[in-house]
DNA sequence: AAATAAGTGTGATCTAGATCAATTATTTTT
DNA sequence: AAAAATAATTGATCTAGATCACACTTATTT
């Protein structure tokens, strides 16, 4: 049947892949036609099954990701055994241990998907003769930075002055879709407080209200 | 005097109030002479004096500053009364609200002059310009930006898993120099910890050694 | 050289959130 | 559909660091 036809060709076609890579993009630079398909070469597709780890702690992160499709974490696990959650990258998000990829140092981060996922992999050579070759890819990187960079100063600002219960009332409000998607545990640890402590909060707002 | 007439040139010579600047964009990229002639005429030196504001909230953030001499810090008030700081820009740093820069909104950021110090400020339309021109400048913004990015990332990792001891001794190890010139009590709400416990962590670091 | 302001040190007390310990859902696997 | 693994809730207790309240020092101003 057509429709089965119609589907396989989907799963191997790699250019539904690239849609919302090219869509972000847009939104920041203007690429030529040859110009995207030069981009398009630079990058692998790969598919992530749940649980499964892009990156793991001690090794050296060869990569950046670009979330197509799924969901995906970036944390950290401190001397006391403790999981610290730098990012939720759901689709249209970059991932990566940013110092270990420009370093070539081992990495202290893991990132695993939480989710079936597809992403976009790009390793420091092909990055390199992208911006090389296309210069435009050094301002839409330019600008993803200071985005990125603002979100995590404040942040961290909140993290030094607001209450777990501002901290968890914030995050709701700008991640409201990450919500439904994301353990509640893992939401306490992104928001640098205990599993039990978030229950409480939660309870009581819901009584509260 | 020719001593007199002298440093009199120096003090209105824009010559030597570059010469950091310069240095720094070169660790980064390259520049022709005639590039760096432009670059130049994009900022506007300015003197301030120890505890003068660059910007208070409520403002705009209409610069960007590099830092030529001098110690500057921006930092926040919270609901609570309570300062914290964002960061401290000596002498070959960069500090601007870049959110409101780059946006026109207010300013929640107050940065202020914590020693006599020169810098050179770049507005919004110079700044486009700038960019526009030399190119070249995305990529050293790009650089900039990402290694800032991985810095914050850091504390803001430090800040959920740190103690206030590992929190000051971290900061002692990685900021050495700037201990000797900023109070106590701002390095307290650098590191989102109380003078008091500073003070006492002080002594005990003290009697241990 | 006073006078004023800014910064530091120390004790006594308090508290938000952590930790410990079970219990009860909810998913996932077989 | 049962067993196993993962998550979430709830109570009891503990603690790092905050808060409050002064005394003491060191810089700036006048």
């Amino acid at each position: 049947m057509d429709k089965t036809i119609d589907s396989i060709f989907k799963q191997y076609s790699t250019a539904s892949m690239f849609e919302l890579l090219h869509k972000k993009i847009n939104e920041i630079i203007t690429l030529t036609d040859e110009e995207f398909n030069y981009c398009r070469t630079a990058f692998t597709p790969r598919k992530l099954r749940k649980r499964q780890y892009l990156l793991q702690e001690g090794d050296v992160g060869k990569y950046q990701a670009f979330v197509e499709k799924g969901l995906l974490r970036s944390y950290k696990i401190d001397d006391k055994g403790v999981e610290h959650i730098l990012q939720f990258a759901p689709e249209g998000w970059w991932v990566a241990d940013l110092y270990s990829f420009f370093t070539d140092e081992p990495s202290s981060f893991n990132i695993e998907a939480l989710e079936d996922s597809e992403v976009l992999l790009i390793n420091k050579s092909s990055w390199d003769m992208l911006l090389q070759n296309v210069p435009k890819f050094e301002r839409y990187f330019r600008v993803l930075l200071q985005n990125n960079l603002v979100a995590t100063q404040r942040r961290l600002m909140g993290s030094l002055s607001e209450t777990a219960e501002e901290k968890y009332l914030k995050y709701t409000q700008t991640y409201p879709d990450c919500m439904q998607r994301v353990p509640q545990h893992m939401i306490a640890s992104y928001l640098g407080i205990t599993r039990e402590t978030l229950s409480r909060i939660r309870k009581q707002l819901s009584e509260k209200k």
